[in-house]
DNA sequence: TTTACTGTTGATAGTCATTTTCAAAGGATC
DNA sequence: GATCCTTTGAAAATGACTATCAACAGTAAA
């Protein structure tokens, strides 16, 4: 799994001729062995905590190549911070995100895709994405209320 | 329907103890006056059009207060711009947006909001609010493409 | 209407996430 | 190993937005 996506990456580095370098496989073995969404800075830190030397700009500049590859999907929340997910091959997730904690957790529906899908064609649009994020209190969250 | 907007902010004002001023009038009649989603720099860029003298900080402070009020909703897309529109009471929309022209389309389907709250229900979240964002080509950019 | 009080404004500096710049370092190819 | 040219890290730059603060302007009482 992990090494079908590091190939996949070994592919698109081919492809598009750039090198392979320390800093990318780094990059790209923290990502794939974290499972959560992760913002950069985050992303940063960790990748930082074991290779004290990598810069930020390399790990934004890697995860954008993530994104290209088809490995990463870019989300922004509203709090202003870029977060990556990871996107298996032809996956579609939402998002249920609690106001109180931020636990984002994934979600599909096909009912939902399918009258996306409706609602484009009734305004001839042709839908290449989409974005659905739902915004409350989890469980835990609802209990800790006044 | 722009004067019953208006009243809403102004009792609004008064509630709140907020001093009615030439800048926040102004405002309020130019947003209220464009049909578009706004970015925060689009508006500023209005109302400088006609009162030359008016800050930009002053937009911002000002677009919050219509949000508190409850005449305007925040919308953050994917590139890096707050926008506001229009919030009629109760009101819910979504938005199909075209990658090539950015033009926004609103629509409202009862049956995503539906199945949202199932969703919702089956993880036990309560939903306090949602974004659901459509991108593709709208009918025009379709044409132009090669 | 004048005065005194206090909210509001505009200019500017500050913040924060992200991007760009650029010299130094390091892959890849010969 | 020499050469070429991509990649990197540090720091400066950018862009959207927020905070600061002195000058200004509503407002309500005198």
């Amino acid at each position: 799994m992990i090494l079908e996506k590091k190939k996949v990456f070994l592919q698109f580095a081919t492809k598009r001729g750039l090198r392979s370098t320390r800093q990318r496989d780094l990059i790209l073995d923290v990502f794939l062995s974290s499972h959560e969404h992760l913002s950069v800075e985050e992303l940063y830190l960790k990748v930082k905590a074991s290779h004290p030397g990598v810069g930020q700009a390399t790990v934004y500049r890697t995860l954008k190549l993530f994104v290209e590859a088809g490995l990463a999907r870019e989300m922004t929340l509203s709090d202003g911070q870029t977060r990556y997910e990871h996107l298996l091959a032809g996956e579609h997730h939402d998002h249920l995100i609690c106001t109180g904690c931020g636990t984002i957790v994934e979600f599909e529906d096909e009912t939902i895709e399918r009258v996306q899908d409706e609602i484009a064609v009734r305004h001839g649009y042709t839908i290449s994405s989409h974005r659905l994020e739902l915004y409350g209190l989890c469980p835990a969250c609802k209990g800790h209320q006044r």
